[in-house]
DNA sequence: AGCCGATCCTTGCTTGGTCAAGCAAATGAC
DNA sequence: GTCATTTGCTTGACCAAGCAAGGATCGGCT
């Protein structure tokens, strides 16, 4: 790709174009939107609120740091600092691990599970209202293929 | 919205459950993935390829900050700075607006148009080849329309 | 003319992300 | 057993970007 001559490639159709538009004004907005109103009504941003989501769901409520990083579309480091902000609020600890003792888990804690349980219904409302309502009539499966496809891209 | 009392919502379908994580994925790699292309194929970050893009389609090559602020998804204080970095660059000046002497215009120079002559083509087969080859077969009108009623939603 | 509120942009501060370096434990070779 | 390498996570430095406050100018109103 680096290293294709200076041939002139040909440009992108207008609905391509717009398409393109479109997503870029959508990936700019759309998280904006849903963390503006998580904080505006539960105090919980959308990065804390995807880690105790994730945390939730995993076995014991426990999970490797790495393993969440990953769920939670974070940097190792990022992941690290967003725990330890929620450690601060009580709302997760952490624990060294059994089977390996250079490695940590992020548990939630009972005032962390409250605090999801409390606040998903409006991340339910905020991603209905901001976006899958958008999509009605729209195939979801092909579609979410499709963006997994985009998203894994080499 | 913020108000709703403690009603247990439907939850989402496994559908919707499945496009949102891949909609999730697609919005955290798509930008560092082109962005990537472009730094490792061109040295430019697709922010200031956004910026030098945008101006080379305004008349006279030159537009006022706000409104390129604007379609570069930039908050004002963010297009200010990319413009400086622009400007140490030379691909882009600044001159005062003559019909407001509080505005100021971004202009793109020689330099910076062929700037951006030289880089198209590697930001078009990014686009291509990490997004649009992806919704083959869709209906990207109708797609378009989608994502930008879910990027402006109330 | 002179003032007031609105507008345009910049600057200071803060947050949050990445990358690279560091530390500690584990793993494997000898 | 001990040394070298790898792995898991944290920390520090840096950078992009947002918000809020500020300086300058405009435009309307008296």
């Amino acid at each position: 790709m680096a290293s294709t001559p200076a041939e002139r490639p040909k440009p992108l159709s207008p609905d391509e174009e717009a398409l393109v538009r479109a997503l870029g004004q959508v990936m700019h907005v759309l998280p904006r939107a849903i963390d503006g109103d998580m904080i505006s009504d539960r105090q919980l941003p959308l990065t804390e609120y995807t880690a105790l989501m994730n945390l939730s769901e995993a076995p014991d409520r426990r999970m490797r740091m790495h393993e969440l990083a990953a769920l939670c579309h974070l940097s190792l480091s990022g992941m690290t600092r967003t725990i330890i902000r929620l450690e601060t609020q009580g709302l997760v600890k952490r624990e060294r691990c059994e089977q390996d003792a250079r490695g940590w888990n992020a548990v939630l804690t009972d005032a962390g599970f409250a605090r999801l349980e409390e606040s998903w219904p409006s991340h339910l409302a905020a991603v209905r209202r901001r976006f899958l309502q958008h999509f009605e009539g729209f195939d979801l499966a092909q579609l979410a293929r499709a963006f997994r496809g985009a998203g894994t891209a080499n």
